[in-house]
DNA sequence: TGTTTTGTGTGAGCTGCCGAACAGATCTTT
DNA sequence: AAAGATCTGTTCGGCAGCTCACACAAAACA
């Protein structure tokens, strides 16, 4: 608990809004854990609370006809889960399951909603999130039929370990398979691969990442081309709304 | 000219708005040709305009790098063009394409950003098409990986129909297999097969759709999914919020 | 301790799409 | 009418991922 507490605010999301701006916001936020497994909720729910991951990860999974779940998105604590709100939509876009332990902040659909007609700042930062989000949508969509699976696992292992500050993953191939959308034996044919090549070493649903450079180097760019908008986007100030024209062009 | 004067307001979006609201909205906007091959721009550029197309068809396409450019979504008179500002980013998202020649109602970047501020109701309304969008995104990314180019086509054609207001489509099979993300070659197959199945005929660029009932059932379910959440999201009053949380989830 | 569950590693055959190359048909231009 | 450009159809080898089936090892449970 002393952990939780100390730990609060510090979602990064969170940590760009101007300092006076803070504390206001959070008041009306509570902790909360994230447990393995949870799910915060299905699609064409309404959303009651908004979440702020501190620690833990959670993934969006959109289900279509005929098809298993797909993983769309990981959220850690770079980001926040729910934002239909952001465009007044109080209904959940997909299910949202919580794929690594930790906490939260989160606050009422109804306290958020009046936060952003009272907070200039927050309603600007998250929308700029939500414009991230969407990028990186366009980039998931293509990367989806484009690329292979090894280097979508590459990709999904650095974003998830981004998202756990350890080189240490737990994670099963069956639940990586289920991520990516593929048959369990592609995951252990391209993890193999991985690991042929000493970038990572796994066991029994423990990934270890050895080389994190030669991982970057064996996925897709989809990696780095959303932590570059991500960068580029949210990171400068909440006052300068113009960002450079080139910066999403670095990476055609 | 006369047909364009009397198609004025005819964006179906724009025409979901309350009727006292819509012509102080469509007083800032002015008429603009659509010609077939137009760049409207690139991803990365600065937005000065916003598009409401009323004839024609314009088609977002993302670049990944090593990748050729693959088409994300169609955009007819049931849409707009721009979203990013939607969410105060002037920055385009990717770039934009007429694929259909025709004409749409545009209003600069600044004038749209004063009326979203004074009109509550188009505000409200094009955050819920932005919604719309996402869901479809989500959709158009999973479908991108689990469903086969012959559905991906049928599913295509039918968007482009839909867009089109006609059963004869221009364009080339070349021009399918880009925005596929496929060969020309692939194209040329599963068109075969519709084909021999009656549901299609064709010859250099022409497209004519005879069994509009077969095609969305040779098509994946994509192409009904997405009308739903348009038809479900968007065409309920604009003063009522809350759409039935069921909504999203018949098309799980 | 033995038994069950869970996670990982193989194999063989199949399908869908890719790569490259070429052939035929229709439209446009000269 | 001839030459060129554009659009469509076909072929052959190759590979990624699927389907199905089975083997084995580590952990959990009895």
């Amino acid at each position: 608990m002393t952990n939780r507490q100390s730990a609060l605010g510090s979602n990064r999301l969170l940590s760009l809004l101007p300092e006076q701006t803070r504390p206001p916001f959070i008041n009306h936020c509570e902790v909360v854990d994230l447990n393995l497994g949870d799910i915060i909720g299905n699609t064409g729910d309404t959303i009651h609370y908004i979440y702020f991951p501190i620690e833990g990860i959670i993934s969006w999974e959109k289900k279509i006809v005929g098809s298993p779940y797909l993983m769309i998105m990981l959220i850690g604590n770079e980001g926040m889960l729910c934002i239909s709100l952001m465009l007044s939509v109080n209904i959940r876009l997909c299910r949202a399951v919580v794929q690594k332990a930790g906490f939260a902040l989160r606050i009422t659909a109804s306290d958020f909603t009046q936060q952003l007609e009272h907070n200039v700042e927050l309603n600007l930062l998250l929308k700029r999130y939500v414009f991230v989000i969407y990028n990186q949508l366009l980039q998931t969509a293509a990367c989806n039929l484009f690329h292979v699976l090894e280097k979508r696992l590459a990709c999904l292992l650095l974003m998830f370990q981004d998202r756990s500050q350890s080189d240490e993953l737990h994670i099963t191939q069956e639940l990586l398979a289920q991520m990516l959308g593929v048959r369990r034996v592609g995951v252990t044919k391209a993890a193999g691969s991985l690991q042929r090549k000493n970038l990572i070493s796994y066991s029994r649903g423990n990934v270890v990442i050895h080389d994190r450079i030669g991982l970057k180097a064996a996925s897709c760019l989809c990696y780095e081309a959303d932590k570059y908008t991500y960068a580029h986007i949210l990171d400068s100030p909440v006052s300068d709304l113009r960002v450079g024209a080139a910066s999403l062009n670095n990476f055609h």
